[in-house]
DNA sequence: TTGAAATATTAGCCATGACTAAATATCGCT
DNA sequence: AGCGATATTTAGTCATGGCTAATATTTCAA
């Protein structure tokens, strides 16, 4: 918000704007290109992009070459051959999935919220936090490095653990694996996996997988009767390097 | 974020705006209107409201005459004679207040803050935190009535105590009184008058006014050496009926 | 009572970040 | 190699909420 009332400034201010450049939407097109960008890097569409954030393509494009257009650019943006985050960017983007992942953790351990509903108050709330906030509810939290799903919470610098994460839908039958991390967007996805007893550190055994993408048999932990996971449900499951 | 793949909607939408109203801006200025149009109720000009955001006038007619024709409308405004809160707008108005005093209170009881930064923190998270926020925060606090500078905090259902807060400045020397609330928005101030002992509950005594609106002499508590304070200082802190 | 000063509104502009429709580039396949 | 399908970009529009400059209204003092 701009100070009308201030007379005669060094230099006349470069007429600040009603939604800051910087903001919100450039946050959540960073985050979108890293998480789907992947490891080993990858360059990432248009579409991928509009359809992670469900806007159209055409925005996406227009965004993509604001944000390469910065000054430092945060995107490598190649026209028709998607873009890659720049330093700058994936800087952004991480310190972005660090307030996320922080936040989530904070409102699970602090506040009591279930693990279904952290993600959707964290989508919000990791724009607007300060520095500060984030530093205390590190602090608070004793500098944890996973969230409640199991996904690790960037460091300060940006460094994550180099982690070799596999889908359960990977597995063959007969291995076991501990849970590694639980997709996090899915409520309802999330109360059926607490129900089933599946969260990070339980140890899975898969038993047998139905033909044809069909279900997984899983048992889970010591226990006796084993549980039927359907394809969608073991991709969004990723386990730990299968022992034994 | 509007959803371009649903195809077949039941009515079509009116095109969700990147910025949707309801929003940040109107918050602002319906907490504004509020907190300027005091107690009893006046009507706030539009120049006031531009100061008090720090925007142009231009600005505030622009959006009061937005406000006024919102379905239902947010204020009542007369064209060239200010505006006053709807019902709508005043129960917008102290949800926010009643977010903001909340979370003034958590940062500062939970997270640590020193008094004088937890204003602006809050004046940002005010609007992006859920209800199911407020009530965990609220929860977590034992729904604490009062915020960090002294504020009332609105119940749920948006009622505040009565209150008759006086400002220091007009006690008479000799008065004594016990501070009800301090001035917020102002860090250097706050630590100010934290170093100097001054916080809501501390009992004050006034044993001198220098002539023209100059300093107030003023016993702290049961301390034996006096303080002085500006008159803007004096302005600044709201004390309890004065006694004896 | 009247005219200047102070206040407030209007008109026109801009940036951000959406959208749709039209144009164009790339890719997969014969 | 070339055609058509798919992906992507361009062009033009819109709402929100700022701004400045010009105009209009109200207020206040002579
Ligand atoms: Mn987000
Ligand atoms: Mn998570
Ligand atoms: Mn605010
Ligand atoms: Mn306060």
């Amino acid at each position: 918000m701009a100070k009308p009332l201030s007379k005669a400034h060094r230099t006349d201010q470069p007429k600040e704007s009603a939604h800051p450049p910087g903001s919100e939407a450039v946050d959540d097109y960073l985050k979108a290109i890293f998480q789907l960008s992947g490891r080993p890097e990858r360059q990432v569409s248009s579409t991928e992009i509009a359809a992670h954030l469900s806007i159209t393509a055409a925005s996406v494009t227009n965004m993509l070459q604001k944000l390469a257009g910065q000054n430092p650019p945060l995107v490598a943006y190649e026209k028709h051959h998607g873009v890659k985050l720049s330093k700058a960017g994936k800087k952004r983007a991480l310190e972005i999935v660090r307030h996320h992942r922080l936040i989530e953790t904070f409102l699970h351990e602090i506040l009591d919220y279930p693990w279904d509903e952290v993600h959707q108050e964290a989508e919000r709330l990791e724009h607007f936090i300060s520095e500060r906030f984030e530093e205390r509810i590190a602090a608070k939290l004793g500098h944890p490095e996973f969230d409640p799903h199991g996904h690790a919470i960037p460091a300060l610098d940006g460094s994550l653990p180099a982690q070799e994460p596999q889908a359960l839908s990977q597995l063959r039958p007969g291995q076991s694996a501990k849970v590694s991390s639980v997709s996090d967007n899915d409520p309802e996805m999330l109360r059926y996996l607490a129900a089933q007893g599946i969260r990070p550190g339980v140890k899975l055994t898969l038993s047998e997988q139905l033909p044809f993408q069909g279900a997984y048999q899983v048992r889970i932990g010591s226990s006796t009767k084993p549980a039927l996971l359907s394809h969608s449900l073991a991709e969004a499951i990723t386990v730990s390097k299968p022992q034994q």
